[in-house]
DNA sequence: TTGACTCAATTACAAATGTCCTTCTATAAT
DNA sequence: ATTATAGAAGGACATTTGTAATTGAGTCAA
């Protein structure tokens, strides 16, 4: 069912950057990790060429460089691995991991307060029963 | 730093069903899975093993049948692979999450609600700004 | 006591993953 | 030209994962 192979951890961490750059050459990809990750060079360029043999990617020729750019949108991608968590963790309900992640995380009221805004909005701002 | 090694889809979907009988054997595990899941009873057993490897099943013997039981409590796990998608997908930040969740899944009003009242159990009720 | 079964234990194995090395070509700096 | 460098291409490799076959011992029904 899942329209493309799934990404792996190391995966989703070099597509979060190419999201974020837009459009990057490995080198730049390779330059906006955090320097805590110690990782080779040509490693990065071993998952954009995976993420691009697995349909993430966009690849265009820049004189002789490849460079990257999105081709299957974040919201896409995160839908489909907060999807595929919840059926594993909590066979396909949202609602606990909802309840899991507002119980567990020390929101600041702000937080709270942006909440229960983006819920009257949902809702018409429903006052409950 | 994980305690111990993290767990694979398969595992995660084994150890759910063994969360859920609280203690048994290969063969109740076996029989409580979908009978969509076309899987091999050794597989399963497998699984266990793994399971119990990894340090998140106790096992004990039954006669000469091994019953496994919950090491690590679900809620635990749930943190840990939680926290760790988020760490990957969101920079670590939950808050995207939620809101990724809310707006994508369809609540009822009744979920809605009942969202509404945890934020209020949560910060004692505040009414906003 | 001979199957028929059940389970444990062991072994196997291909695919996926995380990671790197090597080799080659283009390019830039001397 | 000569060298240093960067990036492409491709190979390599151990580990993890998903999944199963094999082998052997105990158990129960005929």
């Amino acid at each position: 069912m899942p329209p493309r192979p799934g990404l792996s951890k190391a995966e989703l961490e070099i597509a979060r950057i190419v999201w974020e750059l837009k459009d990057a050459g490995v080198r730049q990809v390779f330059d906006a990790l955090p320097p805590s990750r110690d990782i080779d060079f040509t490693t990065v360029q071993t998952y954009l060429r995976r993420l691009e043999e697995k349909g993430y990617l966009n690849v265009r020729l820049e004189g002789r460089n490849r460079m990257y750019s999105p081709k299957v949108r974040p919201q896409t991608v995160i839908r489909e691995t907060v999807g595929e968590m919840v059926e594993l963790l909590f066979g396909g309900e949202t609602m606990p991991l909802v309840r899991h992640l507002v119980e567990d995380s020390k929101f600041s009221s702000q937080d709270i307060e942006h909440l229960r805004q983006l819920l009257n909005r949902l809702e018409g701002g429903g006052d409950g029963k």
